[in-house]
DNA sequence: AAAAAAC
């Protein structure tokens, strides 16, 4: 809850009669503290909704999307809960696990428990964090001095479990957050794992985006007699957002990002793409063309991924360029504008995708590149958003591979030599066929008016580019996380 | 077809 909030002193004074505020709600002073410590005053839909509910102790089937202010809409009356049947004792024994908060993704969880400390700093409550790709020991250490939250990806959580490290034998409160995207994980097993460990009697709260037949059967057997709460109707894109959709040839998609970042200076962004190897590439072609890109996905170590992200909240990366792990979730302030590179498989994703964007009523622009292969996609996403988006021409742009080789040649001189050196054909590795050179650093002048035997034959040298050797692979992903460790 | 998540 951060940019979603409206500002404490923008409600016009006619209104604030009929406007909730958190003060209305019984919340303790503490929590009251924290709030304004943050500059909260009034609640969003989704908390003035959850936030009573979840206070009775009812079971909650929350249908939002995030930036909605879900994550205060659970954990302010979590803590409330907790704070009511306070333990005083200083053993880290007496402090169990009271309340556990599954996610997705290892950003989510993180930040997830960046707010819940946030809104428990001066209640005495403790909270931790606990997701695989980083080191165990602080995370046993901070569960074993006694923590009452705990915040958690499935996987590294049952490490916890099977190393003992965690007792979940009291945990009254279970939140299980972006459920539809865990079942799509296929977290399902884990998730029944984890709630046999749980007291049968307690509270849960799912939350959702959307309300597939998956959800609502995973609904039925793990909530009992929930509250559904809906704030907006689900698969539904913001009106803030104008999607705007361009039509290029694949091979120019690299070039048509450049040529919309630099048209725009853009500062702030995310592409999106389907492939943890095509973020990888894209982020290299932009560092290379200038652009403070970094890249985000599943085969970067947590530390590069957590560096990126960083990075990007604090404007060193003004291009964040992403796999669906950023897709969900991630609340980056003032974002105005999001890219997909690629038009995602899911139409469910293209609406997570874009509503990164035009968040807490700012506007957005969402603008995707789309092939001719992409027909089935695009159709998929305007079913589902009830939208037509417009297929435009990119006005101006003109890709790299109309501008004759020669002149490239002139302007890329000092790369050229620089990568000479790393050349394949220089360490012999794949032969002398020029068909098999990648295609990156090395790129034929293809006229536009090919013949279709030269396009076919530009195709297969793409194609050999997109299963580089695994050597080549893995420096690409960066992929510290799938190094072999000792033993 | 892809991505994510434990070691």
């Amino acid at each position: 809850m951060t940019d979603q909030q409206s500002s404490p002193l923008s409600a016009p004074a006619d209104m604030a009669a009929a406007r909730q505020r958190f003060d209305d709600f019984g919340l303790s002073p503490e929590i009251l503290r924290a709030l304004r410590d943050q500059g909260y005053e009034y609640p969003t839909p989704i908390q003035a909704q959850a936030i009573p509910v979840v206070l009775q102790g009812r079971d909650v089937m929350g249908a939002a999307q995030t930036g909605t202010g879900k994550t205060a809409g659970f954990s302010l009356p979590i803590i409330q809960r907790l704070m009511a049947h306070a333990n005083t004792s200083a053993s880290p024994a007496r402090h169990p696990v009271r309340a556990l908060i599954l996610t997705p993704t290892r950003e989510l969880a993180d930040q997830v428990a960046e707010n819940v400390k946030a809104y428990s700093r001066h209640t005495g409550l403790r909270a931790t964090v606990v997701f695989g790709g980083v080191d165990m020991a602080p995370q046993v250490a901070a569960l074993r001095s006694g923590v009452e939250i705990v915040i958690a990806t499935p996987g590294r959580l049952l490490d916890h479990v099977a190393q003992k490290s965690i007792n979940l034998s009291q945990t009254q409160i279970l939140v299980m957050d972006e459920a539809d995207r865990m079942l799509d994980m296929g977290f399902l097993p884990d998730l029944q794992r984890i709630i046999n460990l749980l007291p049968r009697q307690r509270q849960n709260l799912m939350f959702s985006a959307t309300f597939s037949p998956e959800i609502k059967k995973l609904a039925a057997s793990f909530l009992s007699n929930p509250q559904t709460i809906e704030v907006a109707r689900s698969n539904a894109t913001s009106d803030n957002v104008t999607q705007i959709l361009y039509e290029v040839k694949e091979d120019e998609k690299r070039d048509a990002i450049a040529f919309i970042l630099r048209e725009r200076g853009l500062k702030q962004v995310i592409v999106f793409t389907n492939t943890k190897i095509g973020a990888s590439r894209l982020s290299v072609h932009l560092v290379k063309q200038g652009v403070k890109a970094a890249a985000i996905h599943g085969d970067k170590s947590q530390s590069e991924r957590m560096t990126a992200l960083e990075d990007f909240k604090r404007g060193a990366v003004e291009v964040l360029v992403a796999t669906d792990v950023a897709a969900r979730g991630l609340d980056i302030s003032e974002m105005p504008c999001v890219i997909n590179y690629d038009l995602p498989f899911n139409a469910e994703d293209y609406v997570h995708r874009i509503g990164r964007t035009g968040r807490a009523g700012a506007k957005g622009d969402a603008i995707s590149l789309c092939t001719p292969q992409d027909d089935k996609a695009l159709a998929d996403i305007e079913k589902l958003t009830g939208r037509k988006i417009v297929r435009l021409q990119l006005a101006g742009f003109v890709p790299a591979s109309a501008v004759p080789y020669r002149e490239r040649e002139r302007e890329n001189r000092y790369e050229q030599r620089s990568e000479r050196s790393e050349h394949p054909r220089s360490r012999g590795s794949y032969g002398g066929s020029r068909e098999k050179v990648d295609p990156w650093f090395l790129r034929p002048y293809t006229p536009n008016t090919a013949p279709a035997g030269a396009r076919t034959e530009k195709q297969a040298s793409a194609n050999a580019s997109s299963a580089p050797k695994p050597q080549k692979r893995a420096a690409l992903l960066g992929g510290l996380r799938k190094m072999p460790t000792a033993g």
